[in-house]
DNA sequence: GTTAGGG
DNA sequence: CCCTAAC
């Protein structure tokens, strides 16, 4: 049998070598395997033609493959350089057999029997992958069935076959990579759980192989996955993943053994949501076959355990009863049977994509824009992604995914960083969002109630006032509940100039959700590098709060301004607070002392109001912030007139 | 890490 | 807004 790798179908081919050296570690001796069963890692091309296993390949499918002790063995092929892997049997000569709870034994005429049966199986889907083929469907992937394990090579058929593997050896990987048959007949039944006897246990059934000789060819996983019962995908997945599995969900079996055949996380054999970190399973029995096209799936790291999880919660709470669910009490890892106990399903989930996964997500991106794909690839990067995530449009995932940044900073704080893909944004809020406040009645302009009131606020010492016209003028459905993002654009004190400024760059975006991604333009550094000018226009709120914050904080403390003022807007640093100061102070000091106060701004500045402007000045002056241009004359004329009591805020 | 200043 | 030196 093989373990298929990479079966994505691409036709750039672009599994150039495979080289075939990854021998685990455990691998070193060949001579140690007395039956092996030979495991070609191979691809298979687009036009079917089988291509040996890149490490990256053979990487892929490493979680299938997972073993600890030297069971297995890589060996180099015959003839062409593939990679095999051969499994191992104990050293006594017997197969070991996986058992959670007692010791099985499996007689060698069940044995046969269920050799039989997977036989028929296995015909069964080869000639259902035929109709197909012959159908026209696109065939996706082959499962190429080594034809080095020829019958010779397992004795064990003719030999007893019995389990003498305890349960405590289970954690041995032995134990998790034993081939096993379901059992049908029960007869193992110390290994099932007395309520669900047909939990396969495991006479180790290395014979399978032999009867897989010639190629199966499946080509969509999930076509012919769905026809079959849950023992039969009980044998597929044996079949494929070389170990037996008691997971009781077809749909997750589905899903794997697609998976496991088209190497690719994007395989509608299940229906999943990712909800919270969770999976849930979305209430549909795929008996149709029809695996729902918005399905989301979890990442490709998503475990068997995880699904275990899923399948004990979901089906207890709908009664699938045909879904019995078992827990895999075996470990495969050690870890994932404490993680399903401990539910800490969630870091697995949101374990970061691989490079290859990332690519393979950008690949199909391109070329076929699958909802799934979106979405999943979204799932992969949100751990924290709120329900209603879930249901947006595929494509807000995919200019997510596509705007792709090289900046790696933090996003304000909650953001995972998944780079290149599934880019939080970084941003304003939406444009939606704005444009309700956009018309919130006022009838004077908000900013100048609002730069009124600084003024007003702005000789008493409580000086957070900023906050609180913003907190009490917002309505909280305005809120962002899941987000930590910035609400400043929200906040209807914008003056119409300042509103279309911020609304001008989001009308772009039809998602409004990577808006401040379109002002990023990229300059060509002196250093040959690219650098990102990301323009977000100061909003009136900004400015007042940072005046506000400048006058309780005192110029120079922008780490603490941005800190107290600017918490919720993650893209103001301290540096943009400290730049905008400066350019402050000069657009204050520019201003004609004649003028103070009434709005006599200059054609084509920026719109702040004078009385902000005015503000600026008198906290310059008390800090002899002075812009040189300005120093001696304009400040004695203007500054200490207007307000002689500034020096409480400092 | 923060601030100041230049670009 | 970016970069960097200086702290």
């Amino acid at each position: 049998m093989e373990t298929v790798v990479g079966i994505e179908d691409n036709d750039d081919g672009r599994f150039e070598d495979s080289g075939v050296d990854r021998s685990s570690s455990a691998l070193s001796s060949p001579k140690q395997i007395s039956n092996p069963i030979v495991y070609k890692l191979v691809r298979v091309e687009g036009d079917g033609k089988l291509v040996p296993a890149t490490d990256d390949e053979v990487m892929e499918v490493g979680d299938f493959l997972e073993y600890e002790n030297s069971e297995m063995h890589v060996v180099t092929n015959t003839g062409q350089s593939l990679e095999c892997i051969s499994i191992e049997r104990s050293s006594s000569g017997k197969l070991r057999l996986e058992c959670l709870e007692g010791t099985a034994e499996a007689d060698l005429g069940k044995l046969n029997a269920k050799l039989q049966y997977i036989e028929q199986i296995l015909q069964k889907v080869k000639e259902e992958e035929k109709h197909r083929i012959s159908c026209g469907s696109p065939v996706h992937s082959h499962e190429n069935i080594d034809s080095q394990c020829s019958a010779d090579k397992f004795p064990v058929m003719d030999g007893k076959v019995q389990s003498e593997t305890p349960c405590q050896e289970i954690p041995s990987i032995a134990s998790s990579f034993n081939y096993t048959h379901s059992n049908q007949s029960g007869s193992i039944d110390q290994c099932s759980r007395p309520s669900e006897g047909v939990i396969e246990s495991g006479s180790s059934a290395s014979a399978v192989y032999s009867n897989l000789k010639s190629d199966i060819s499946m080509s969509d996983g999930e076509i012919c996955l769905d026809k079959l019962s849950i023992r039969e995908l009980h044998e597929l997945f044996k079949v494929t993943f070389g170990r037996e599995t008691t997971v009781k969900d077809k749909q997750w079996l589905k899903r794997r053994i697609a998976m496991s055949l088209t190497n690719s996380c994007d395989v509608s054999a299940t229906t999943f949501i990712i909800k919270d970190n969770k999976i849930v399973r979305k209430f549909e029995e795929d008996s149709s076959g029809n695996m729902n096209a918005g399905s989301l799936i979890s990442s490709e790291n998503m475990t068997e355990e995880d699904v275990n999880f899923k399948d004990s919660s979901a089906v207890d709470a709908c009664g699938i009863d045909d879904n019995q669910v078992v827990s895999e009490t075996r470990s495969e890892n050690g870890l994932e049977y404490e993680n399903y106990q401990t539910g800490q399903r969630a870091a697995k989930r949101i374990r970061r994509p691989t490079k290859r996964y990332i690519e393979e997500l950008s690949e199909n991106e391109s070329r076929e824009h699958n909802p799934r794909l979106s979405i999943s690839n979204k799932t992969v990067g949100f751990g924290h992604v709120s329900p209603t995530s879930n249901v947006r449009p595929a494509r807000n995932a995919f200019s997510e995914a596509r705007t792709y940044s090289t900046r790696l900073d933090s996003l304000g704080g909650s953001n995972v960083q998944i780079p290149c893909v599934s880019r939080v944004r970084r941003s304003r809020p939406r444009k939606d969002i704005a444009s309700l406040m956009k018309f919130h009645p006022t009838g004077m302009g908000e900013a100048e109630k609002l730069s009124n009131k600084l003024l007003e606020h702005s000789s008493d010492a409580g000086s957070d006032f900023s906050d609180k016209v913003l907190k009490s003028r917002m309505p909280a459905k305005f809120h962002q509940p899941s987000s930590s993002e910035p609400v400043k654009e929200q906040c209807p004190v914008i003056c119409p100039i300042e509103l279309r400024q911020e609304l001008r760059p989001k009308r772009a975006d039809p998602s409004g959700h990577t808006s401040d991604d379109n002002n990023i333009v990229t300059v060509p550094t002196a250093k040959g590098g690219m650098r990102r000018k990301h323009h977000r226009a100061w909003t009136l709120v900004e400015v007042i709060k940072l005046v506000e914050g400048v006058s309780r904080c005192g110029a120079g403390r922008w780490s603490e301004i941005k800190r107290l003022s600017f918490a919720s807007y993650s893209y103001r640093t301290s540096v943009d607070l400290k730049d905008k100061w400066r350019n402050l102070l000069k657009a204050s000091f520019a201003l004609a002392p004649a003028d103070e106060g009434i709005n006599s701004r200059k054609h084509g500045t920026a719109p702040i109001p004078e009385k902000i402007l005015l503000r600026v000045r008198e906290l310059a002056e008390m800090n002899s912030q002075v812009p040189p241009n300005y120093s001696s004359s304009q400040l004695a004329s203007g500054g200490g007139s207007v307000h002689g009591d500034r020096s409480g805020y400092l």
